[in-house]
DNA sequence: GCCAACGTTGGC
DNA sequence: GCCAACGTTGGC
């Protein structure tokens, strides 16, 4: 079993949309960038959990827990010509991007802001913390989720 | 809105 | 294969 931290603006799709969500599952569609799509075809397993990180708002920070419900499959949106996410690179045959659904899992009692995590020292080696970080999806050991998952509860 | 960081593209 | 230009991310 893994833990991952994965972004999303809540302007676009927050952790409330999740759990609002029929089956409380989402495709995480739209990512496009290699690295980010490397763990979710070549590293994630049903049942990884998942820091649902909130970006680009007006409190960054881990909103709630969530867990891989998927196995990594194409993303639909690259051979779609009417979305922002079509790749014209990507083929039905070779298709080039792929995701997995993420479902809800479970609230934390609070928030979780980018400030409280940066002011743990056993934080410190996060990939999160380092500078420049832009990557949307990021592996979190093991050590590193319980503790995030404490300060939050 | 700014800007540092950094991934991608494309000309050579 | 190099690298400058460009686009995007994301905190502030």
């Amino acid at each position: 079993m893994k833990y991952w931290l994965m972004k999303s603006e809540p302007e676009v799709f927050s952790f409330q949309d999740l759990k609002k969500r029929p089956k409380k599952t989402e495709p995480w569609n739209g990512v496009r960038n290699y690295q980010a799509r490397n763990f979710m075809r070549d590293e994630m397993q049903v049942g990884d959990l998942i820091l649902f990180y909130h970006s680009s708002c007006d409190i960054p920070g881990v909103a709630g827990i969530a867990r891989v419900s998927s196995k990594p499959y194409p993303d639909t949106t690259q051979f779609d010509k009417k979305s922002e996410y079509y790749d014209p690179k990507a083929t039905q045959e070779a298709p080039r991007w792929f995701l997995v659904d993420v479902s809800y899992e479970k609230d934390l009692e609070k928030h979780i802001s980018l400030e409280e995590l940066k002011a743990q020292k056993e934080l410190a080696e996060m990939r999160l913390m380092q500078k420049g970080n832009r990557l949307s999806i990021l592996p979190v050991t093991a050590k590193e989720f319980e503790f995030i998952v404490n300060l939050g509860n």
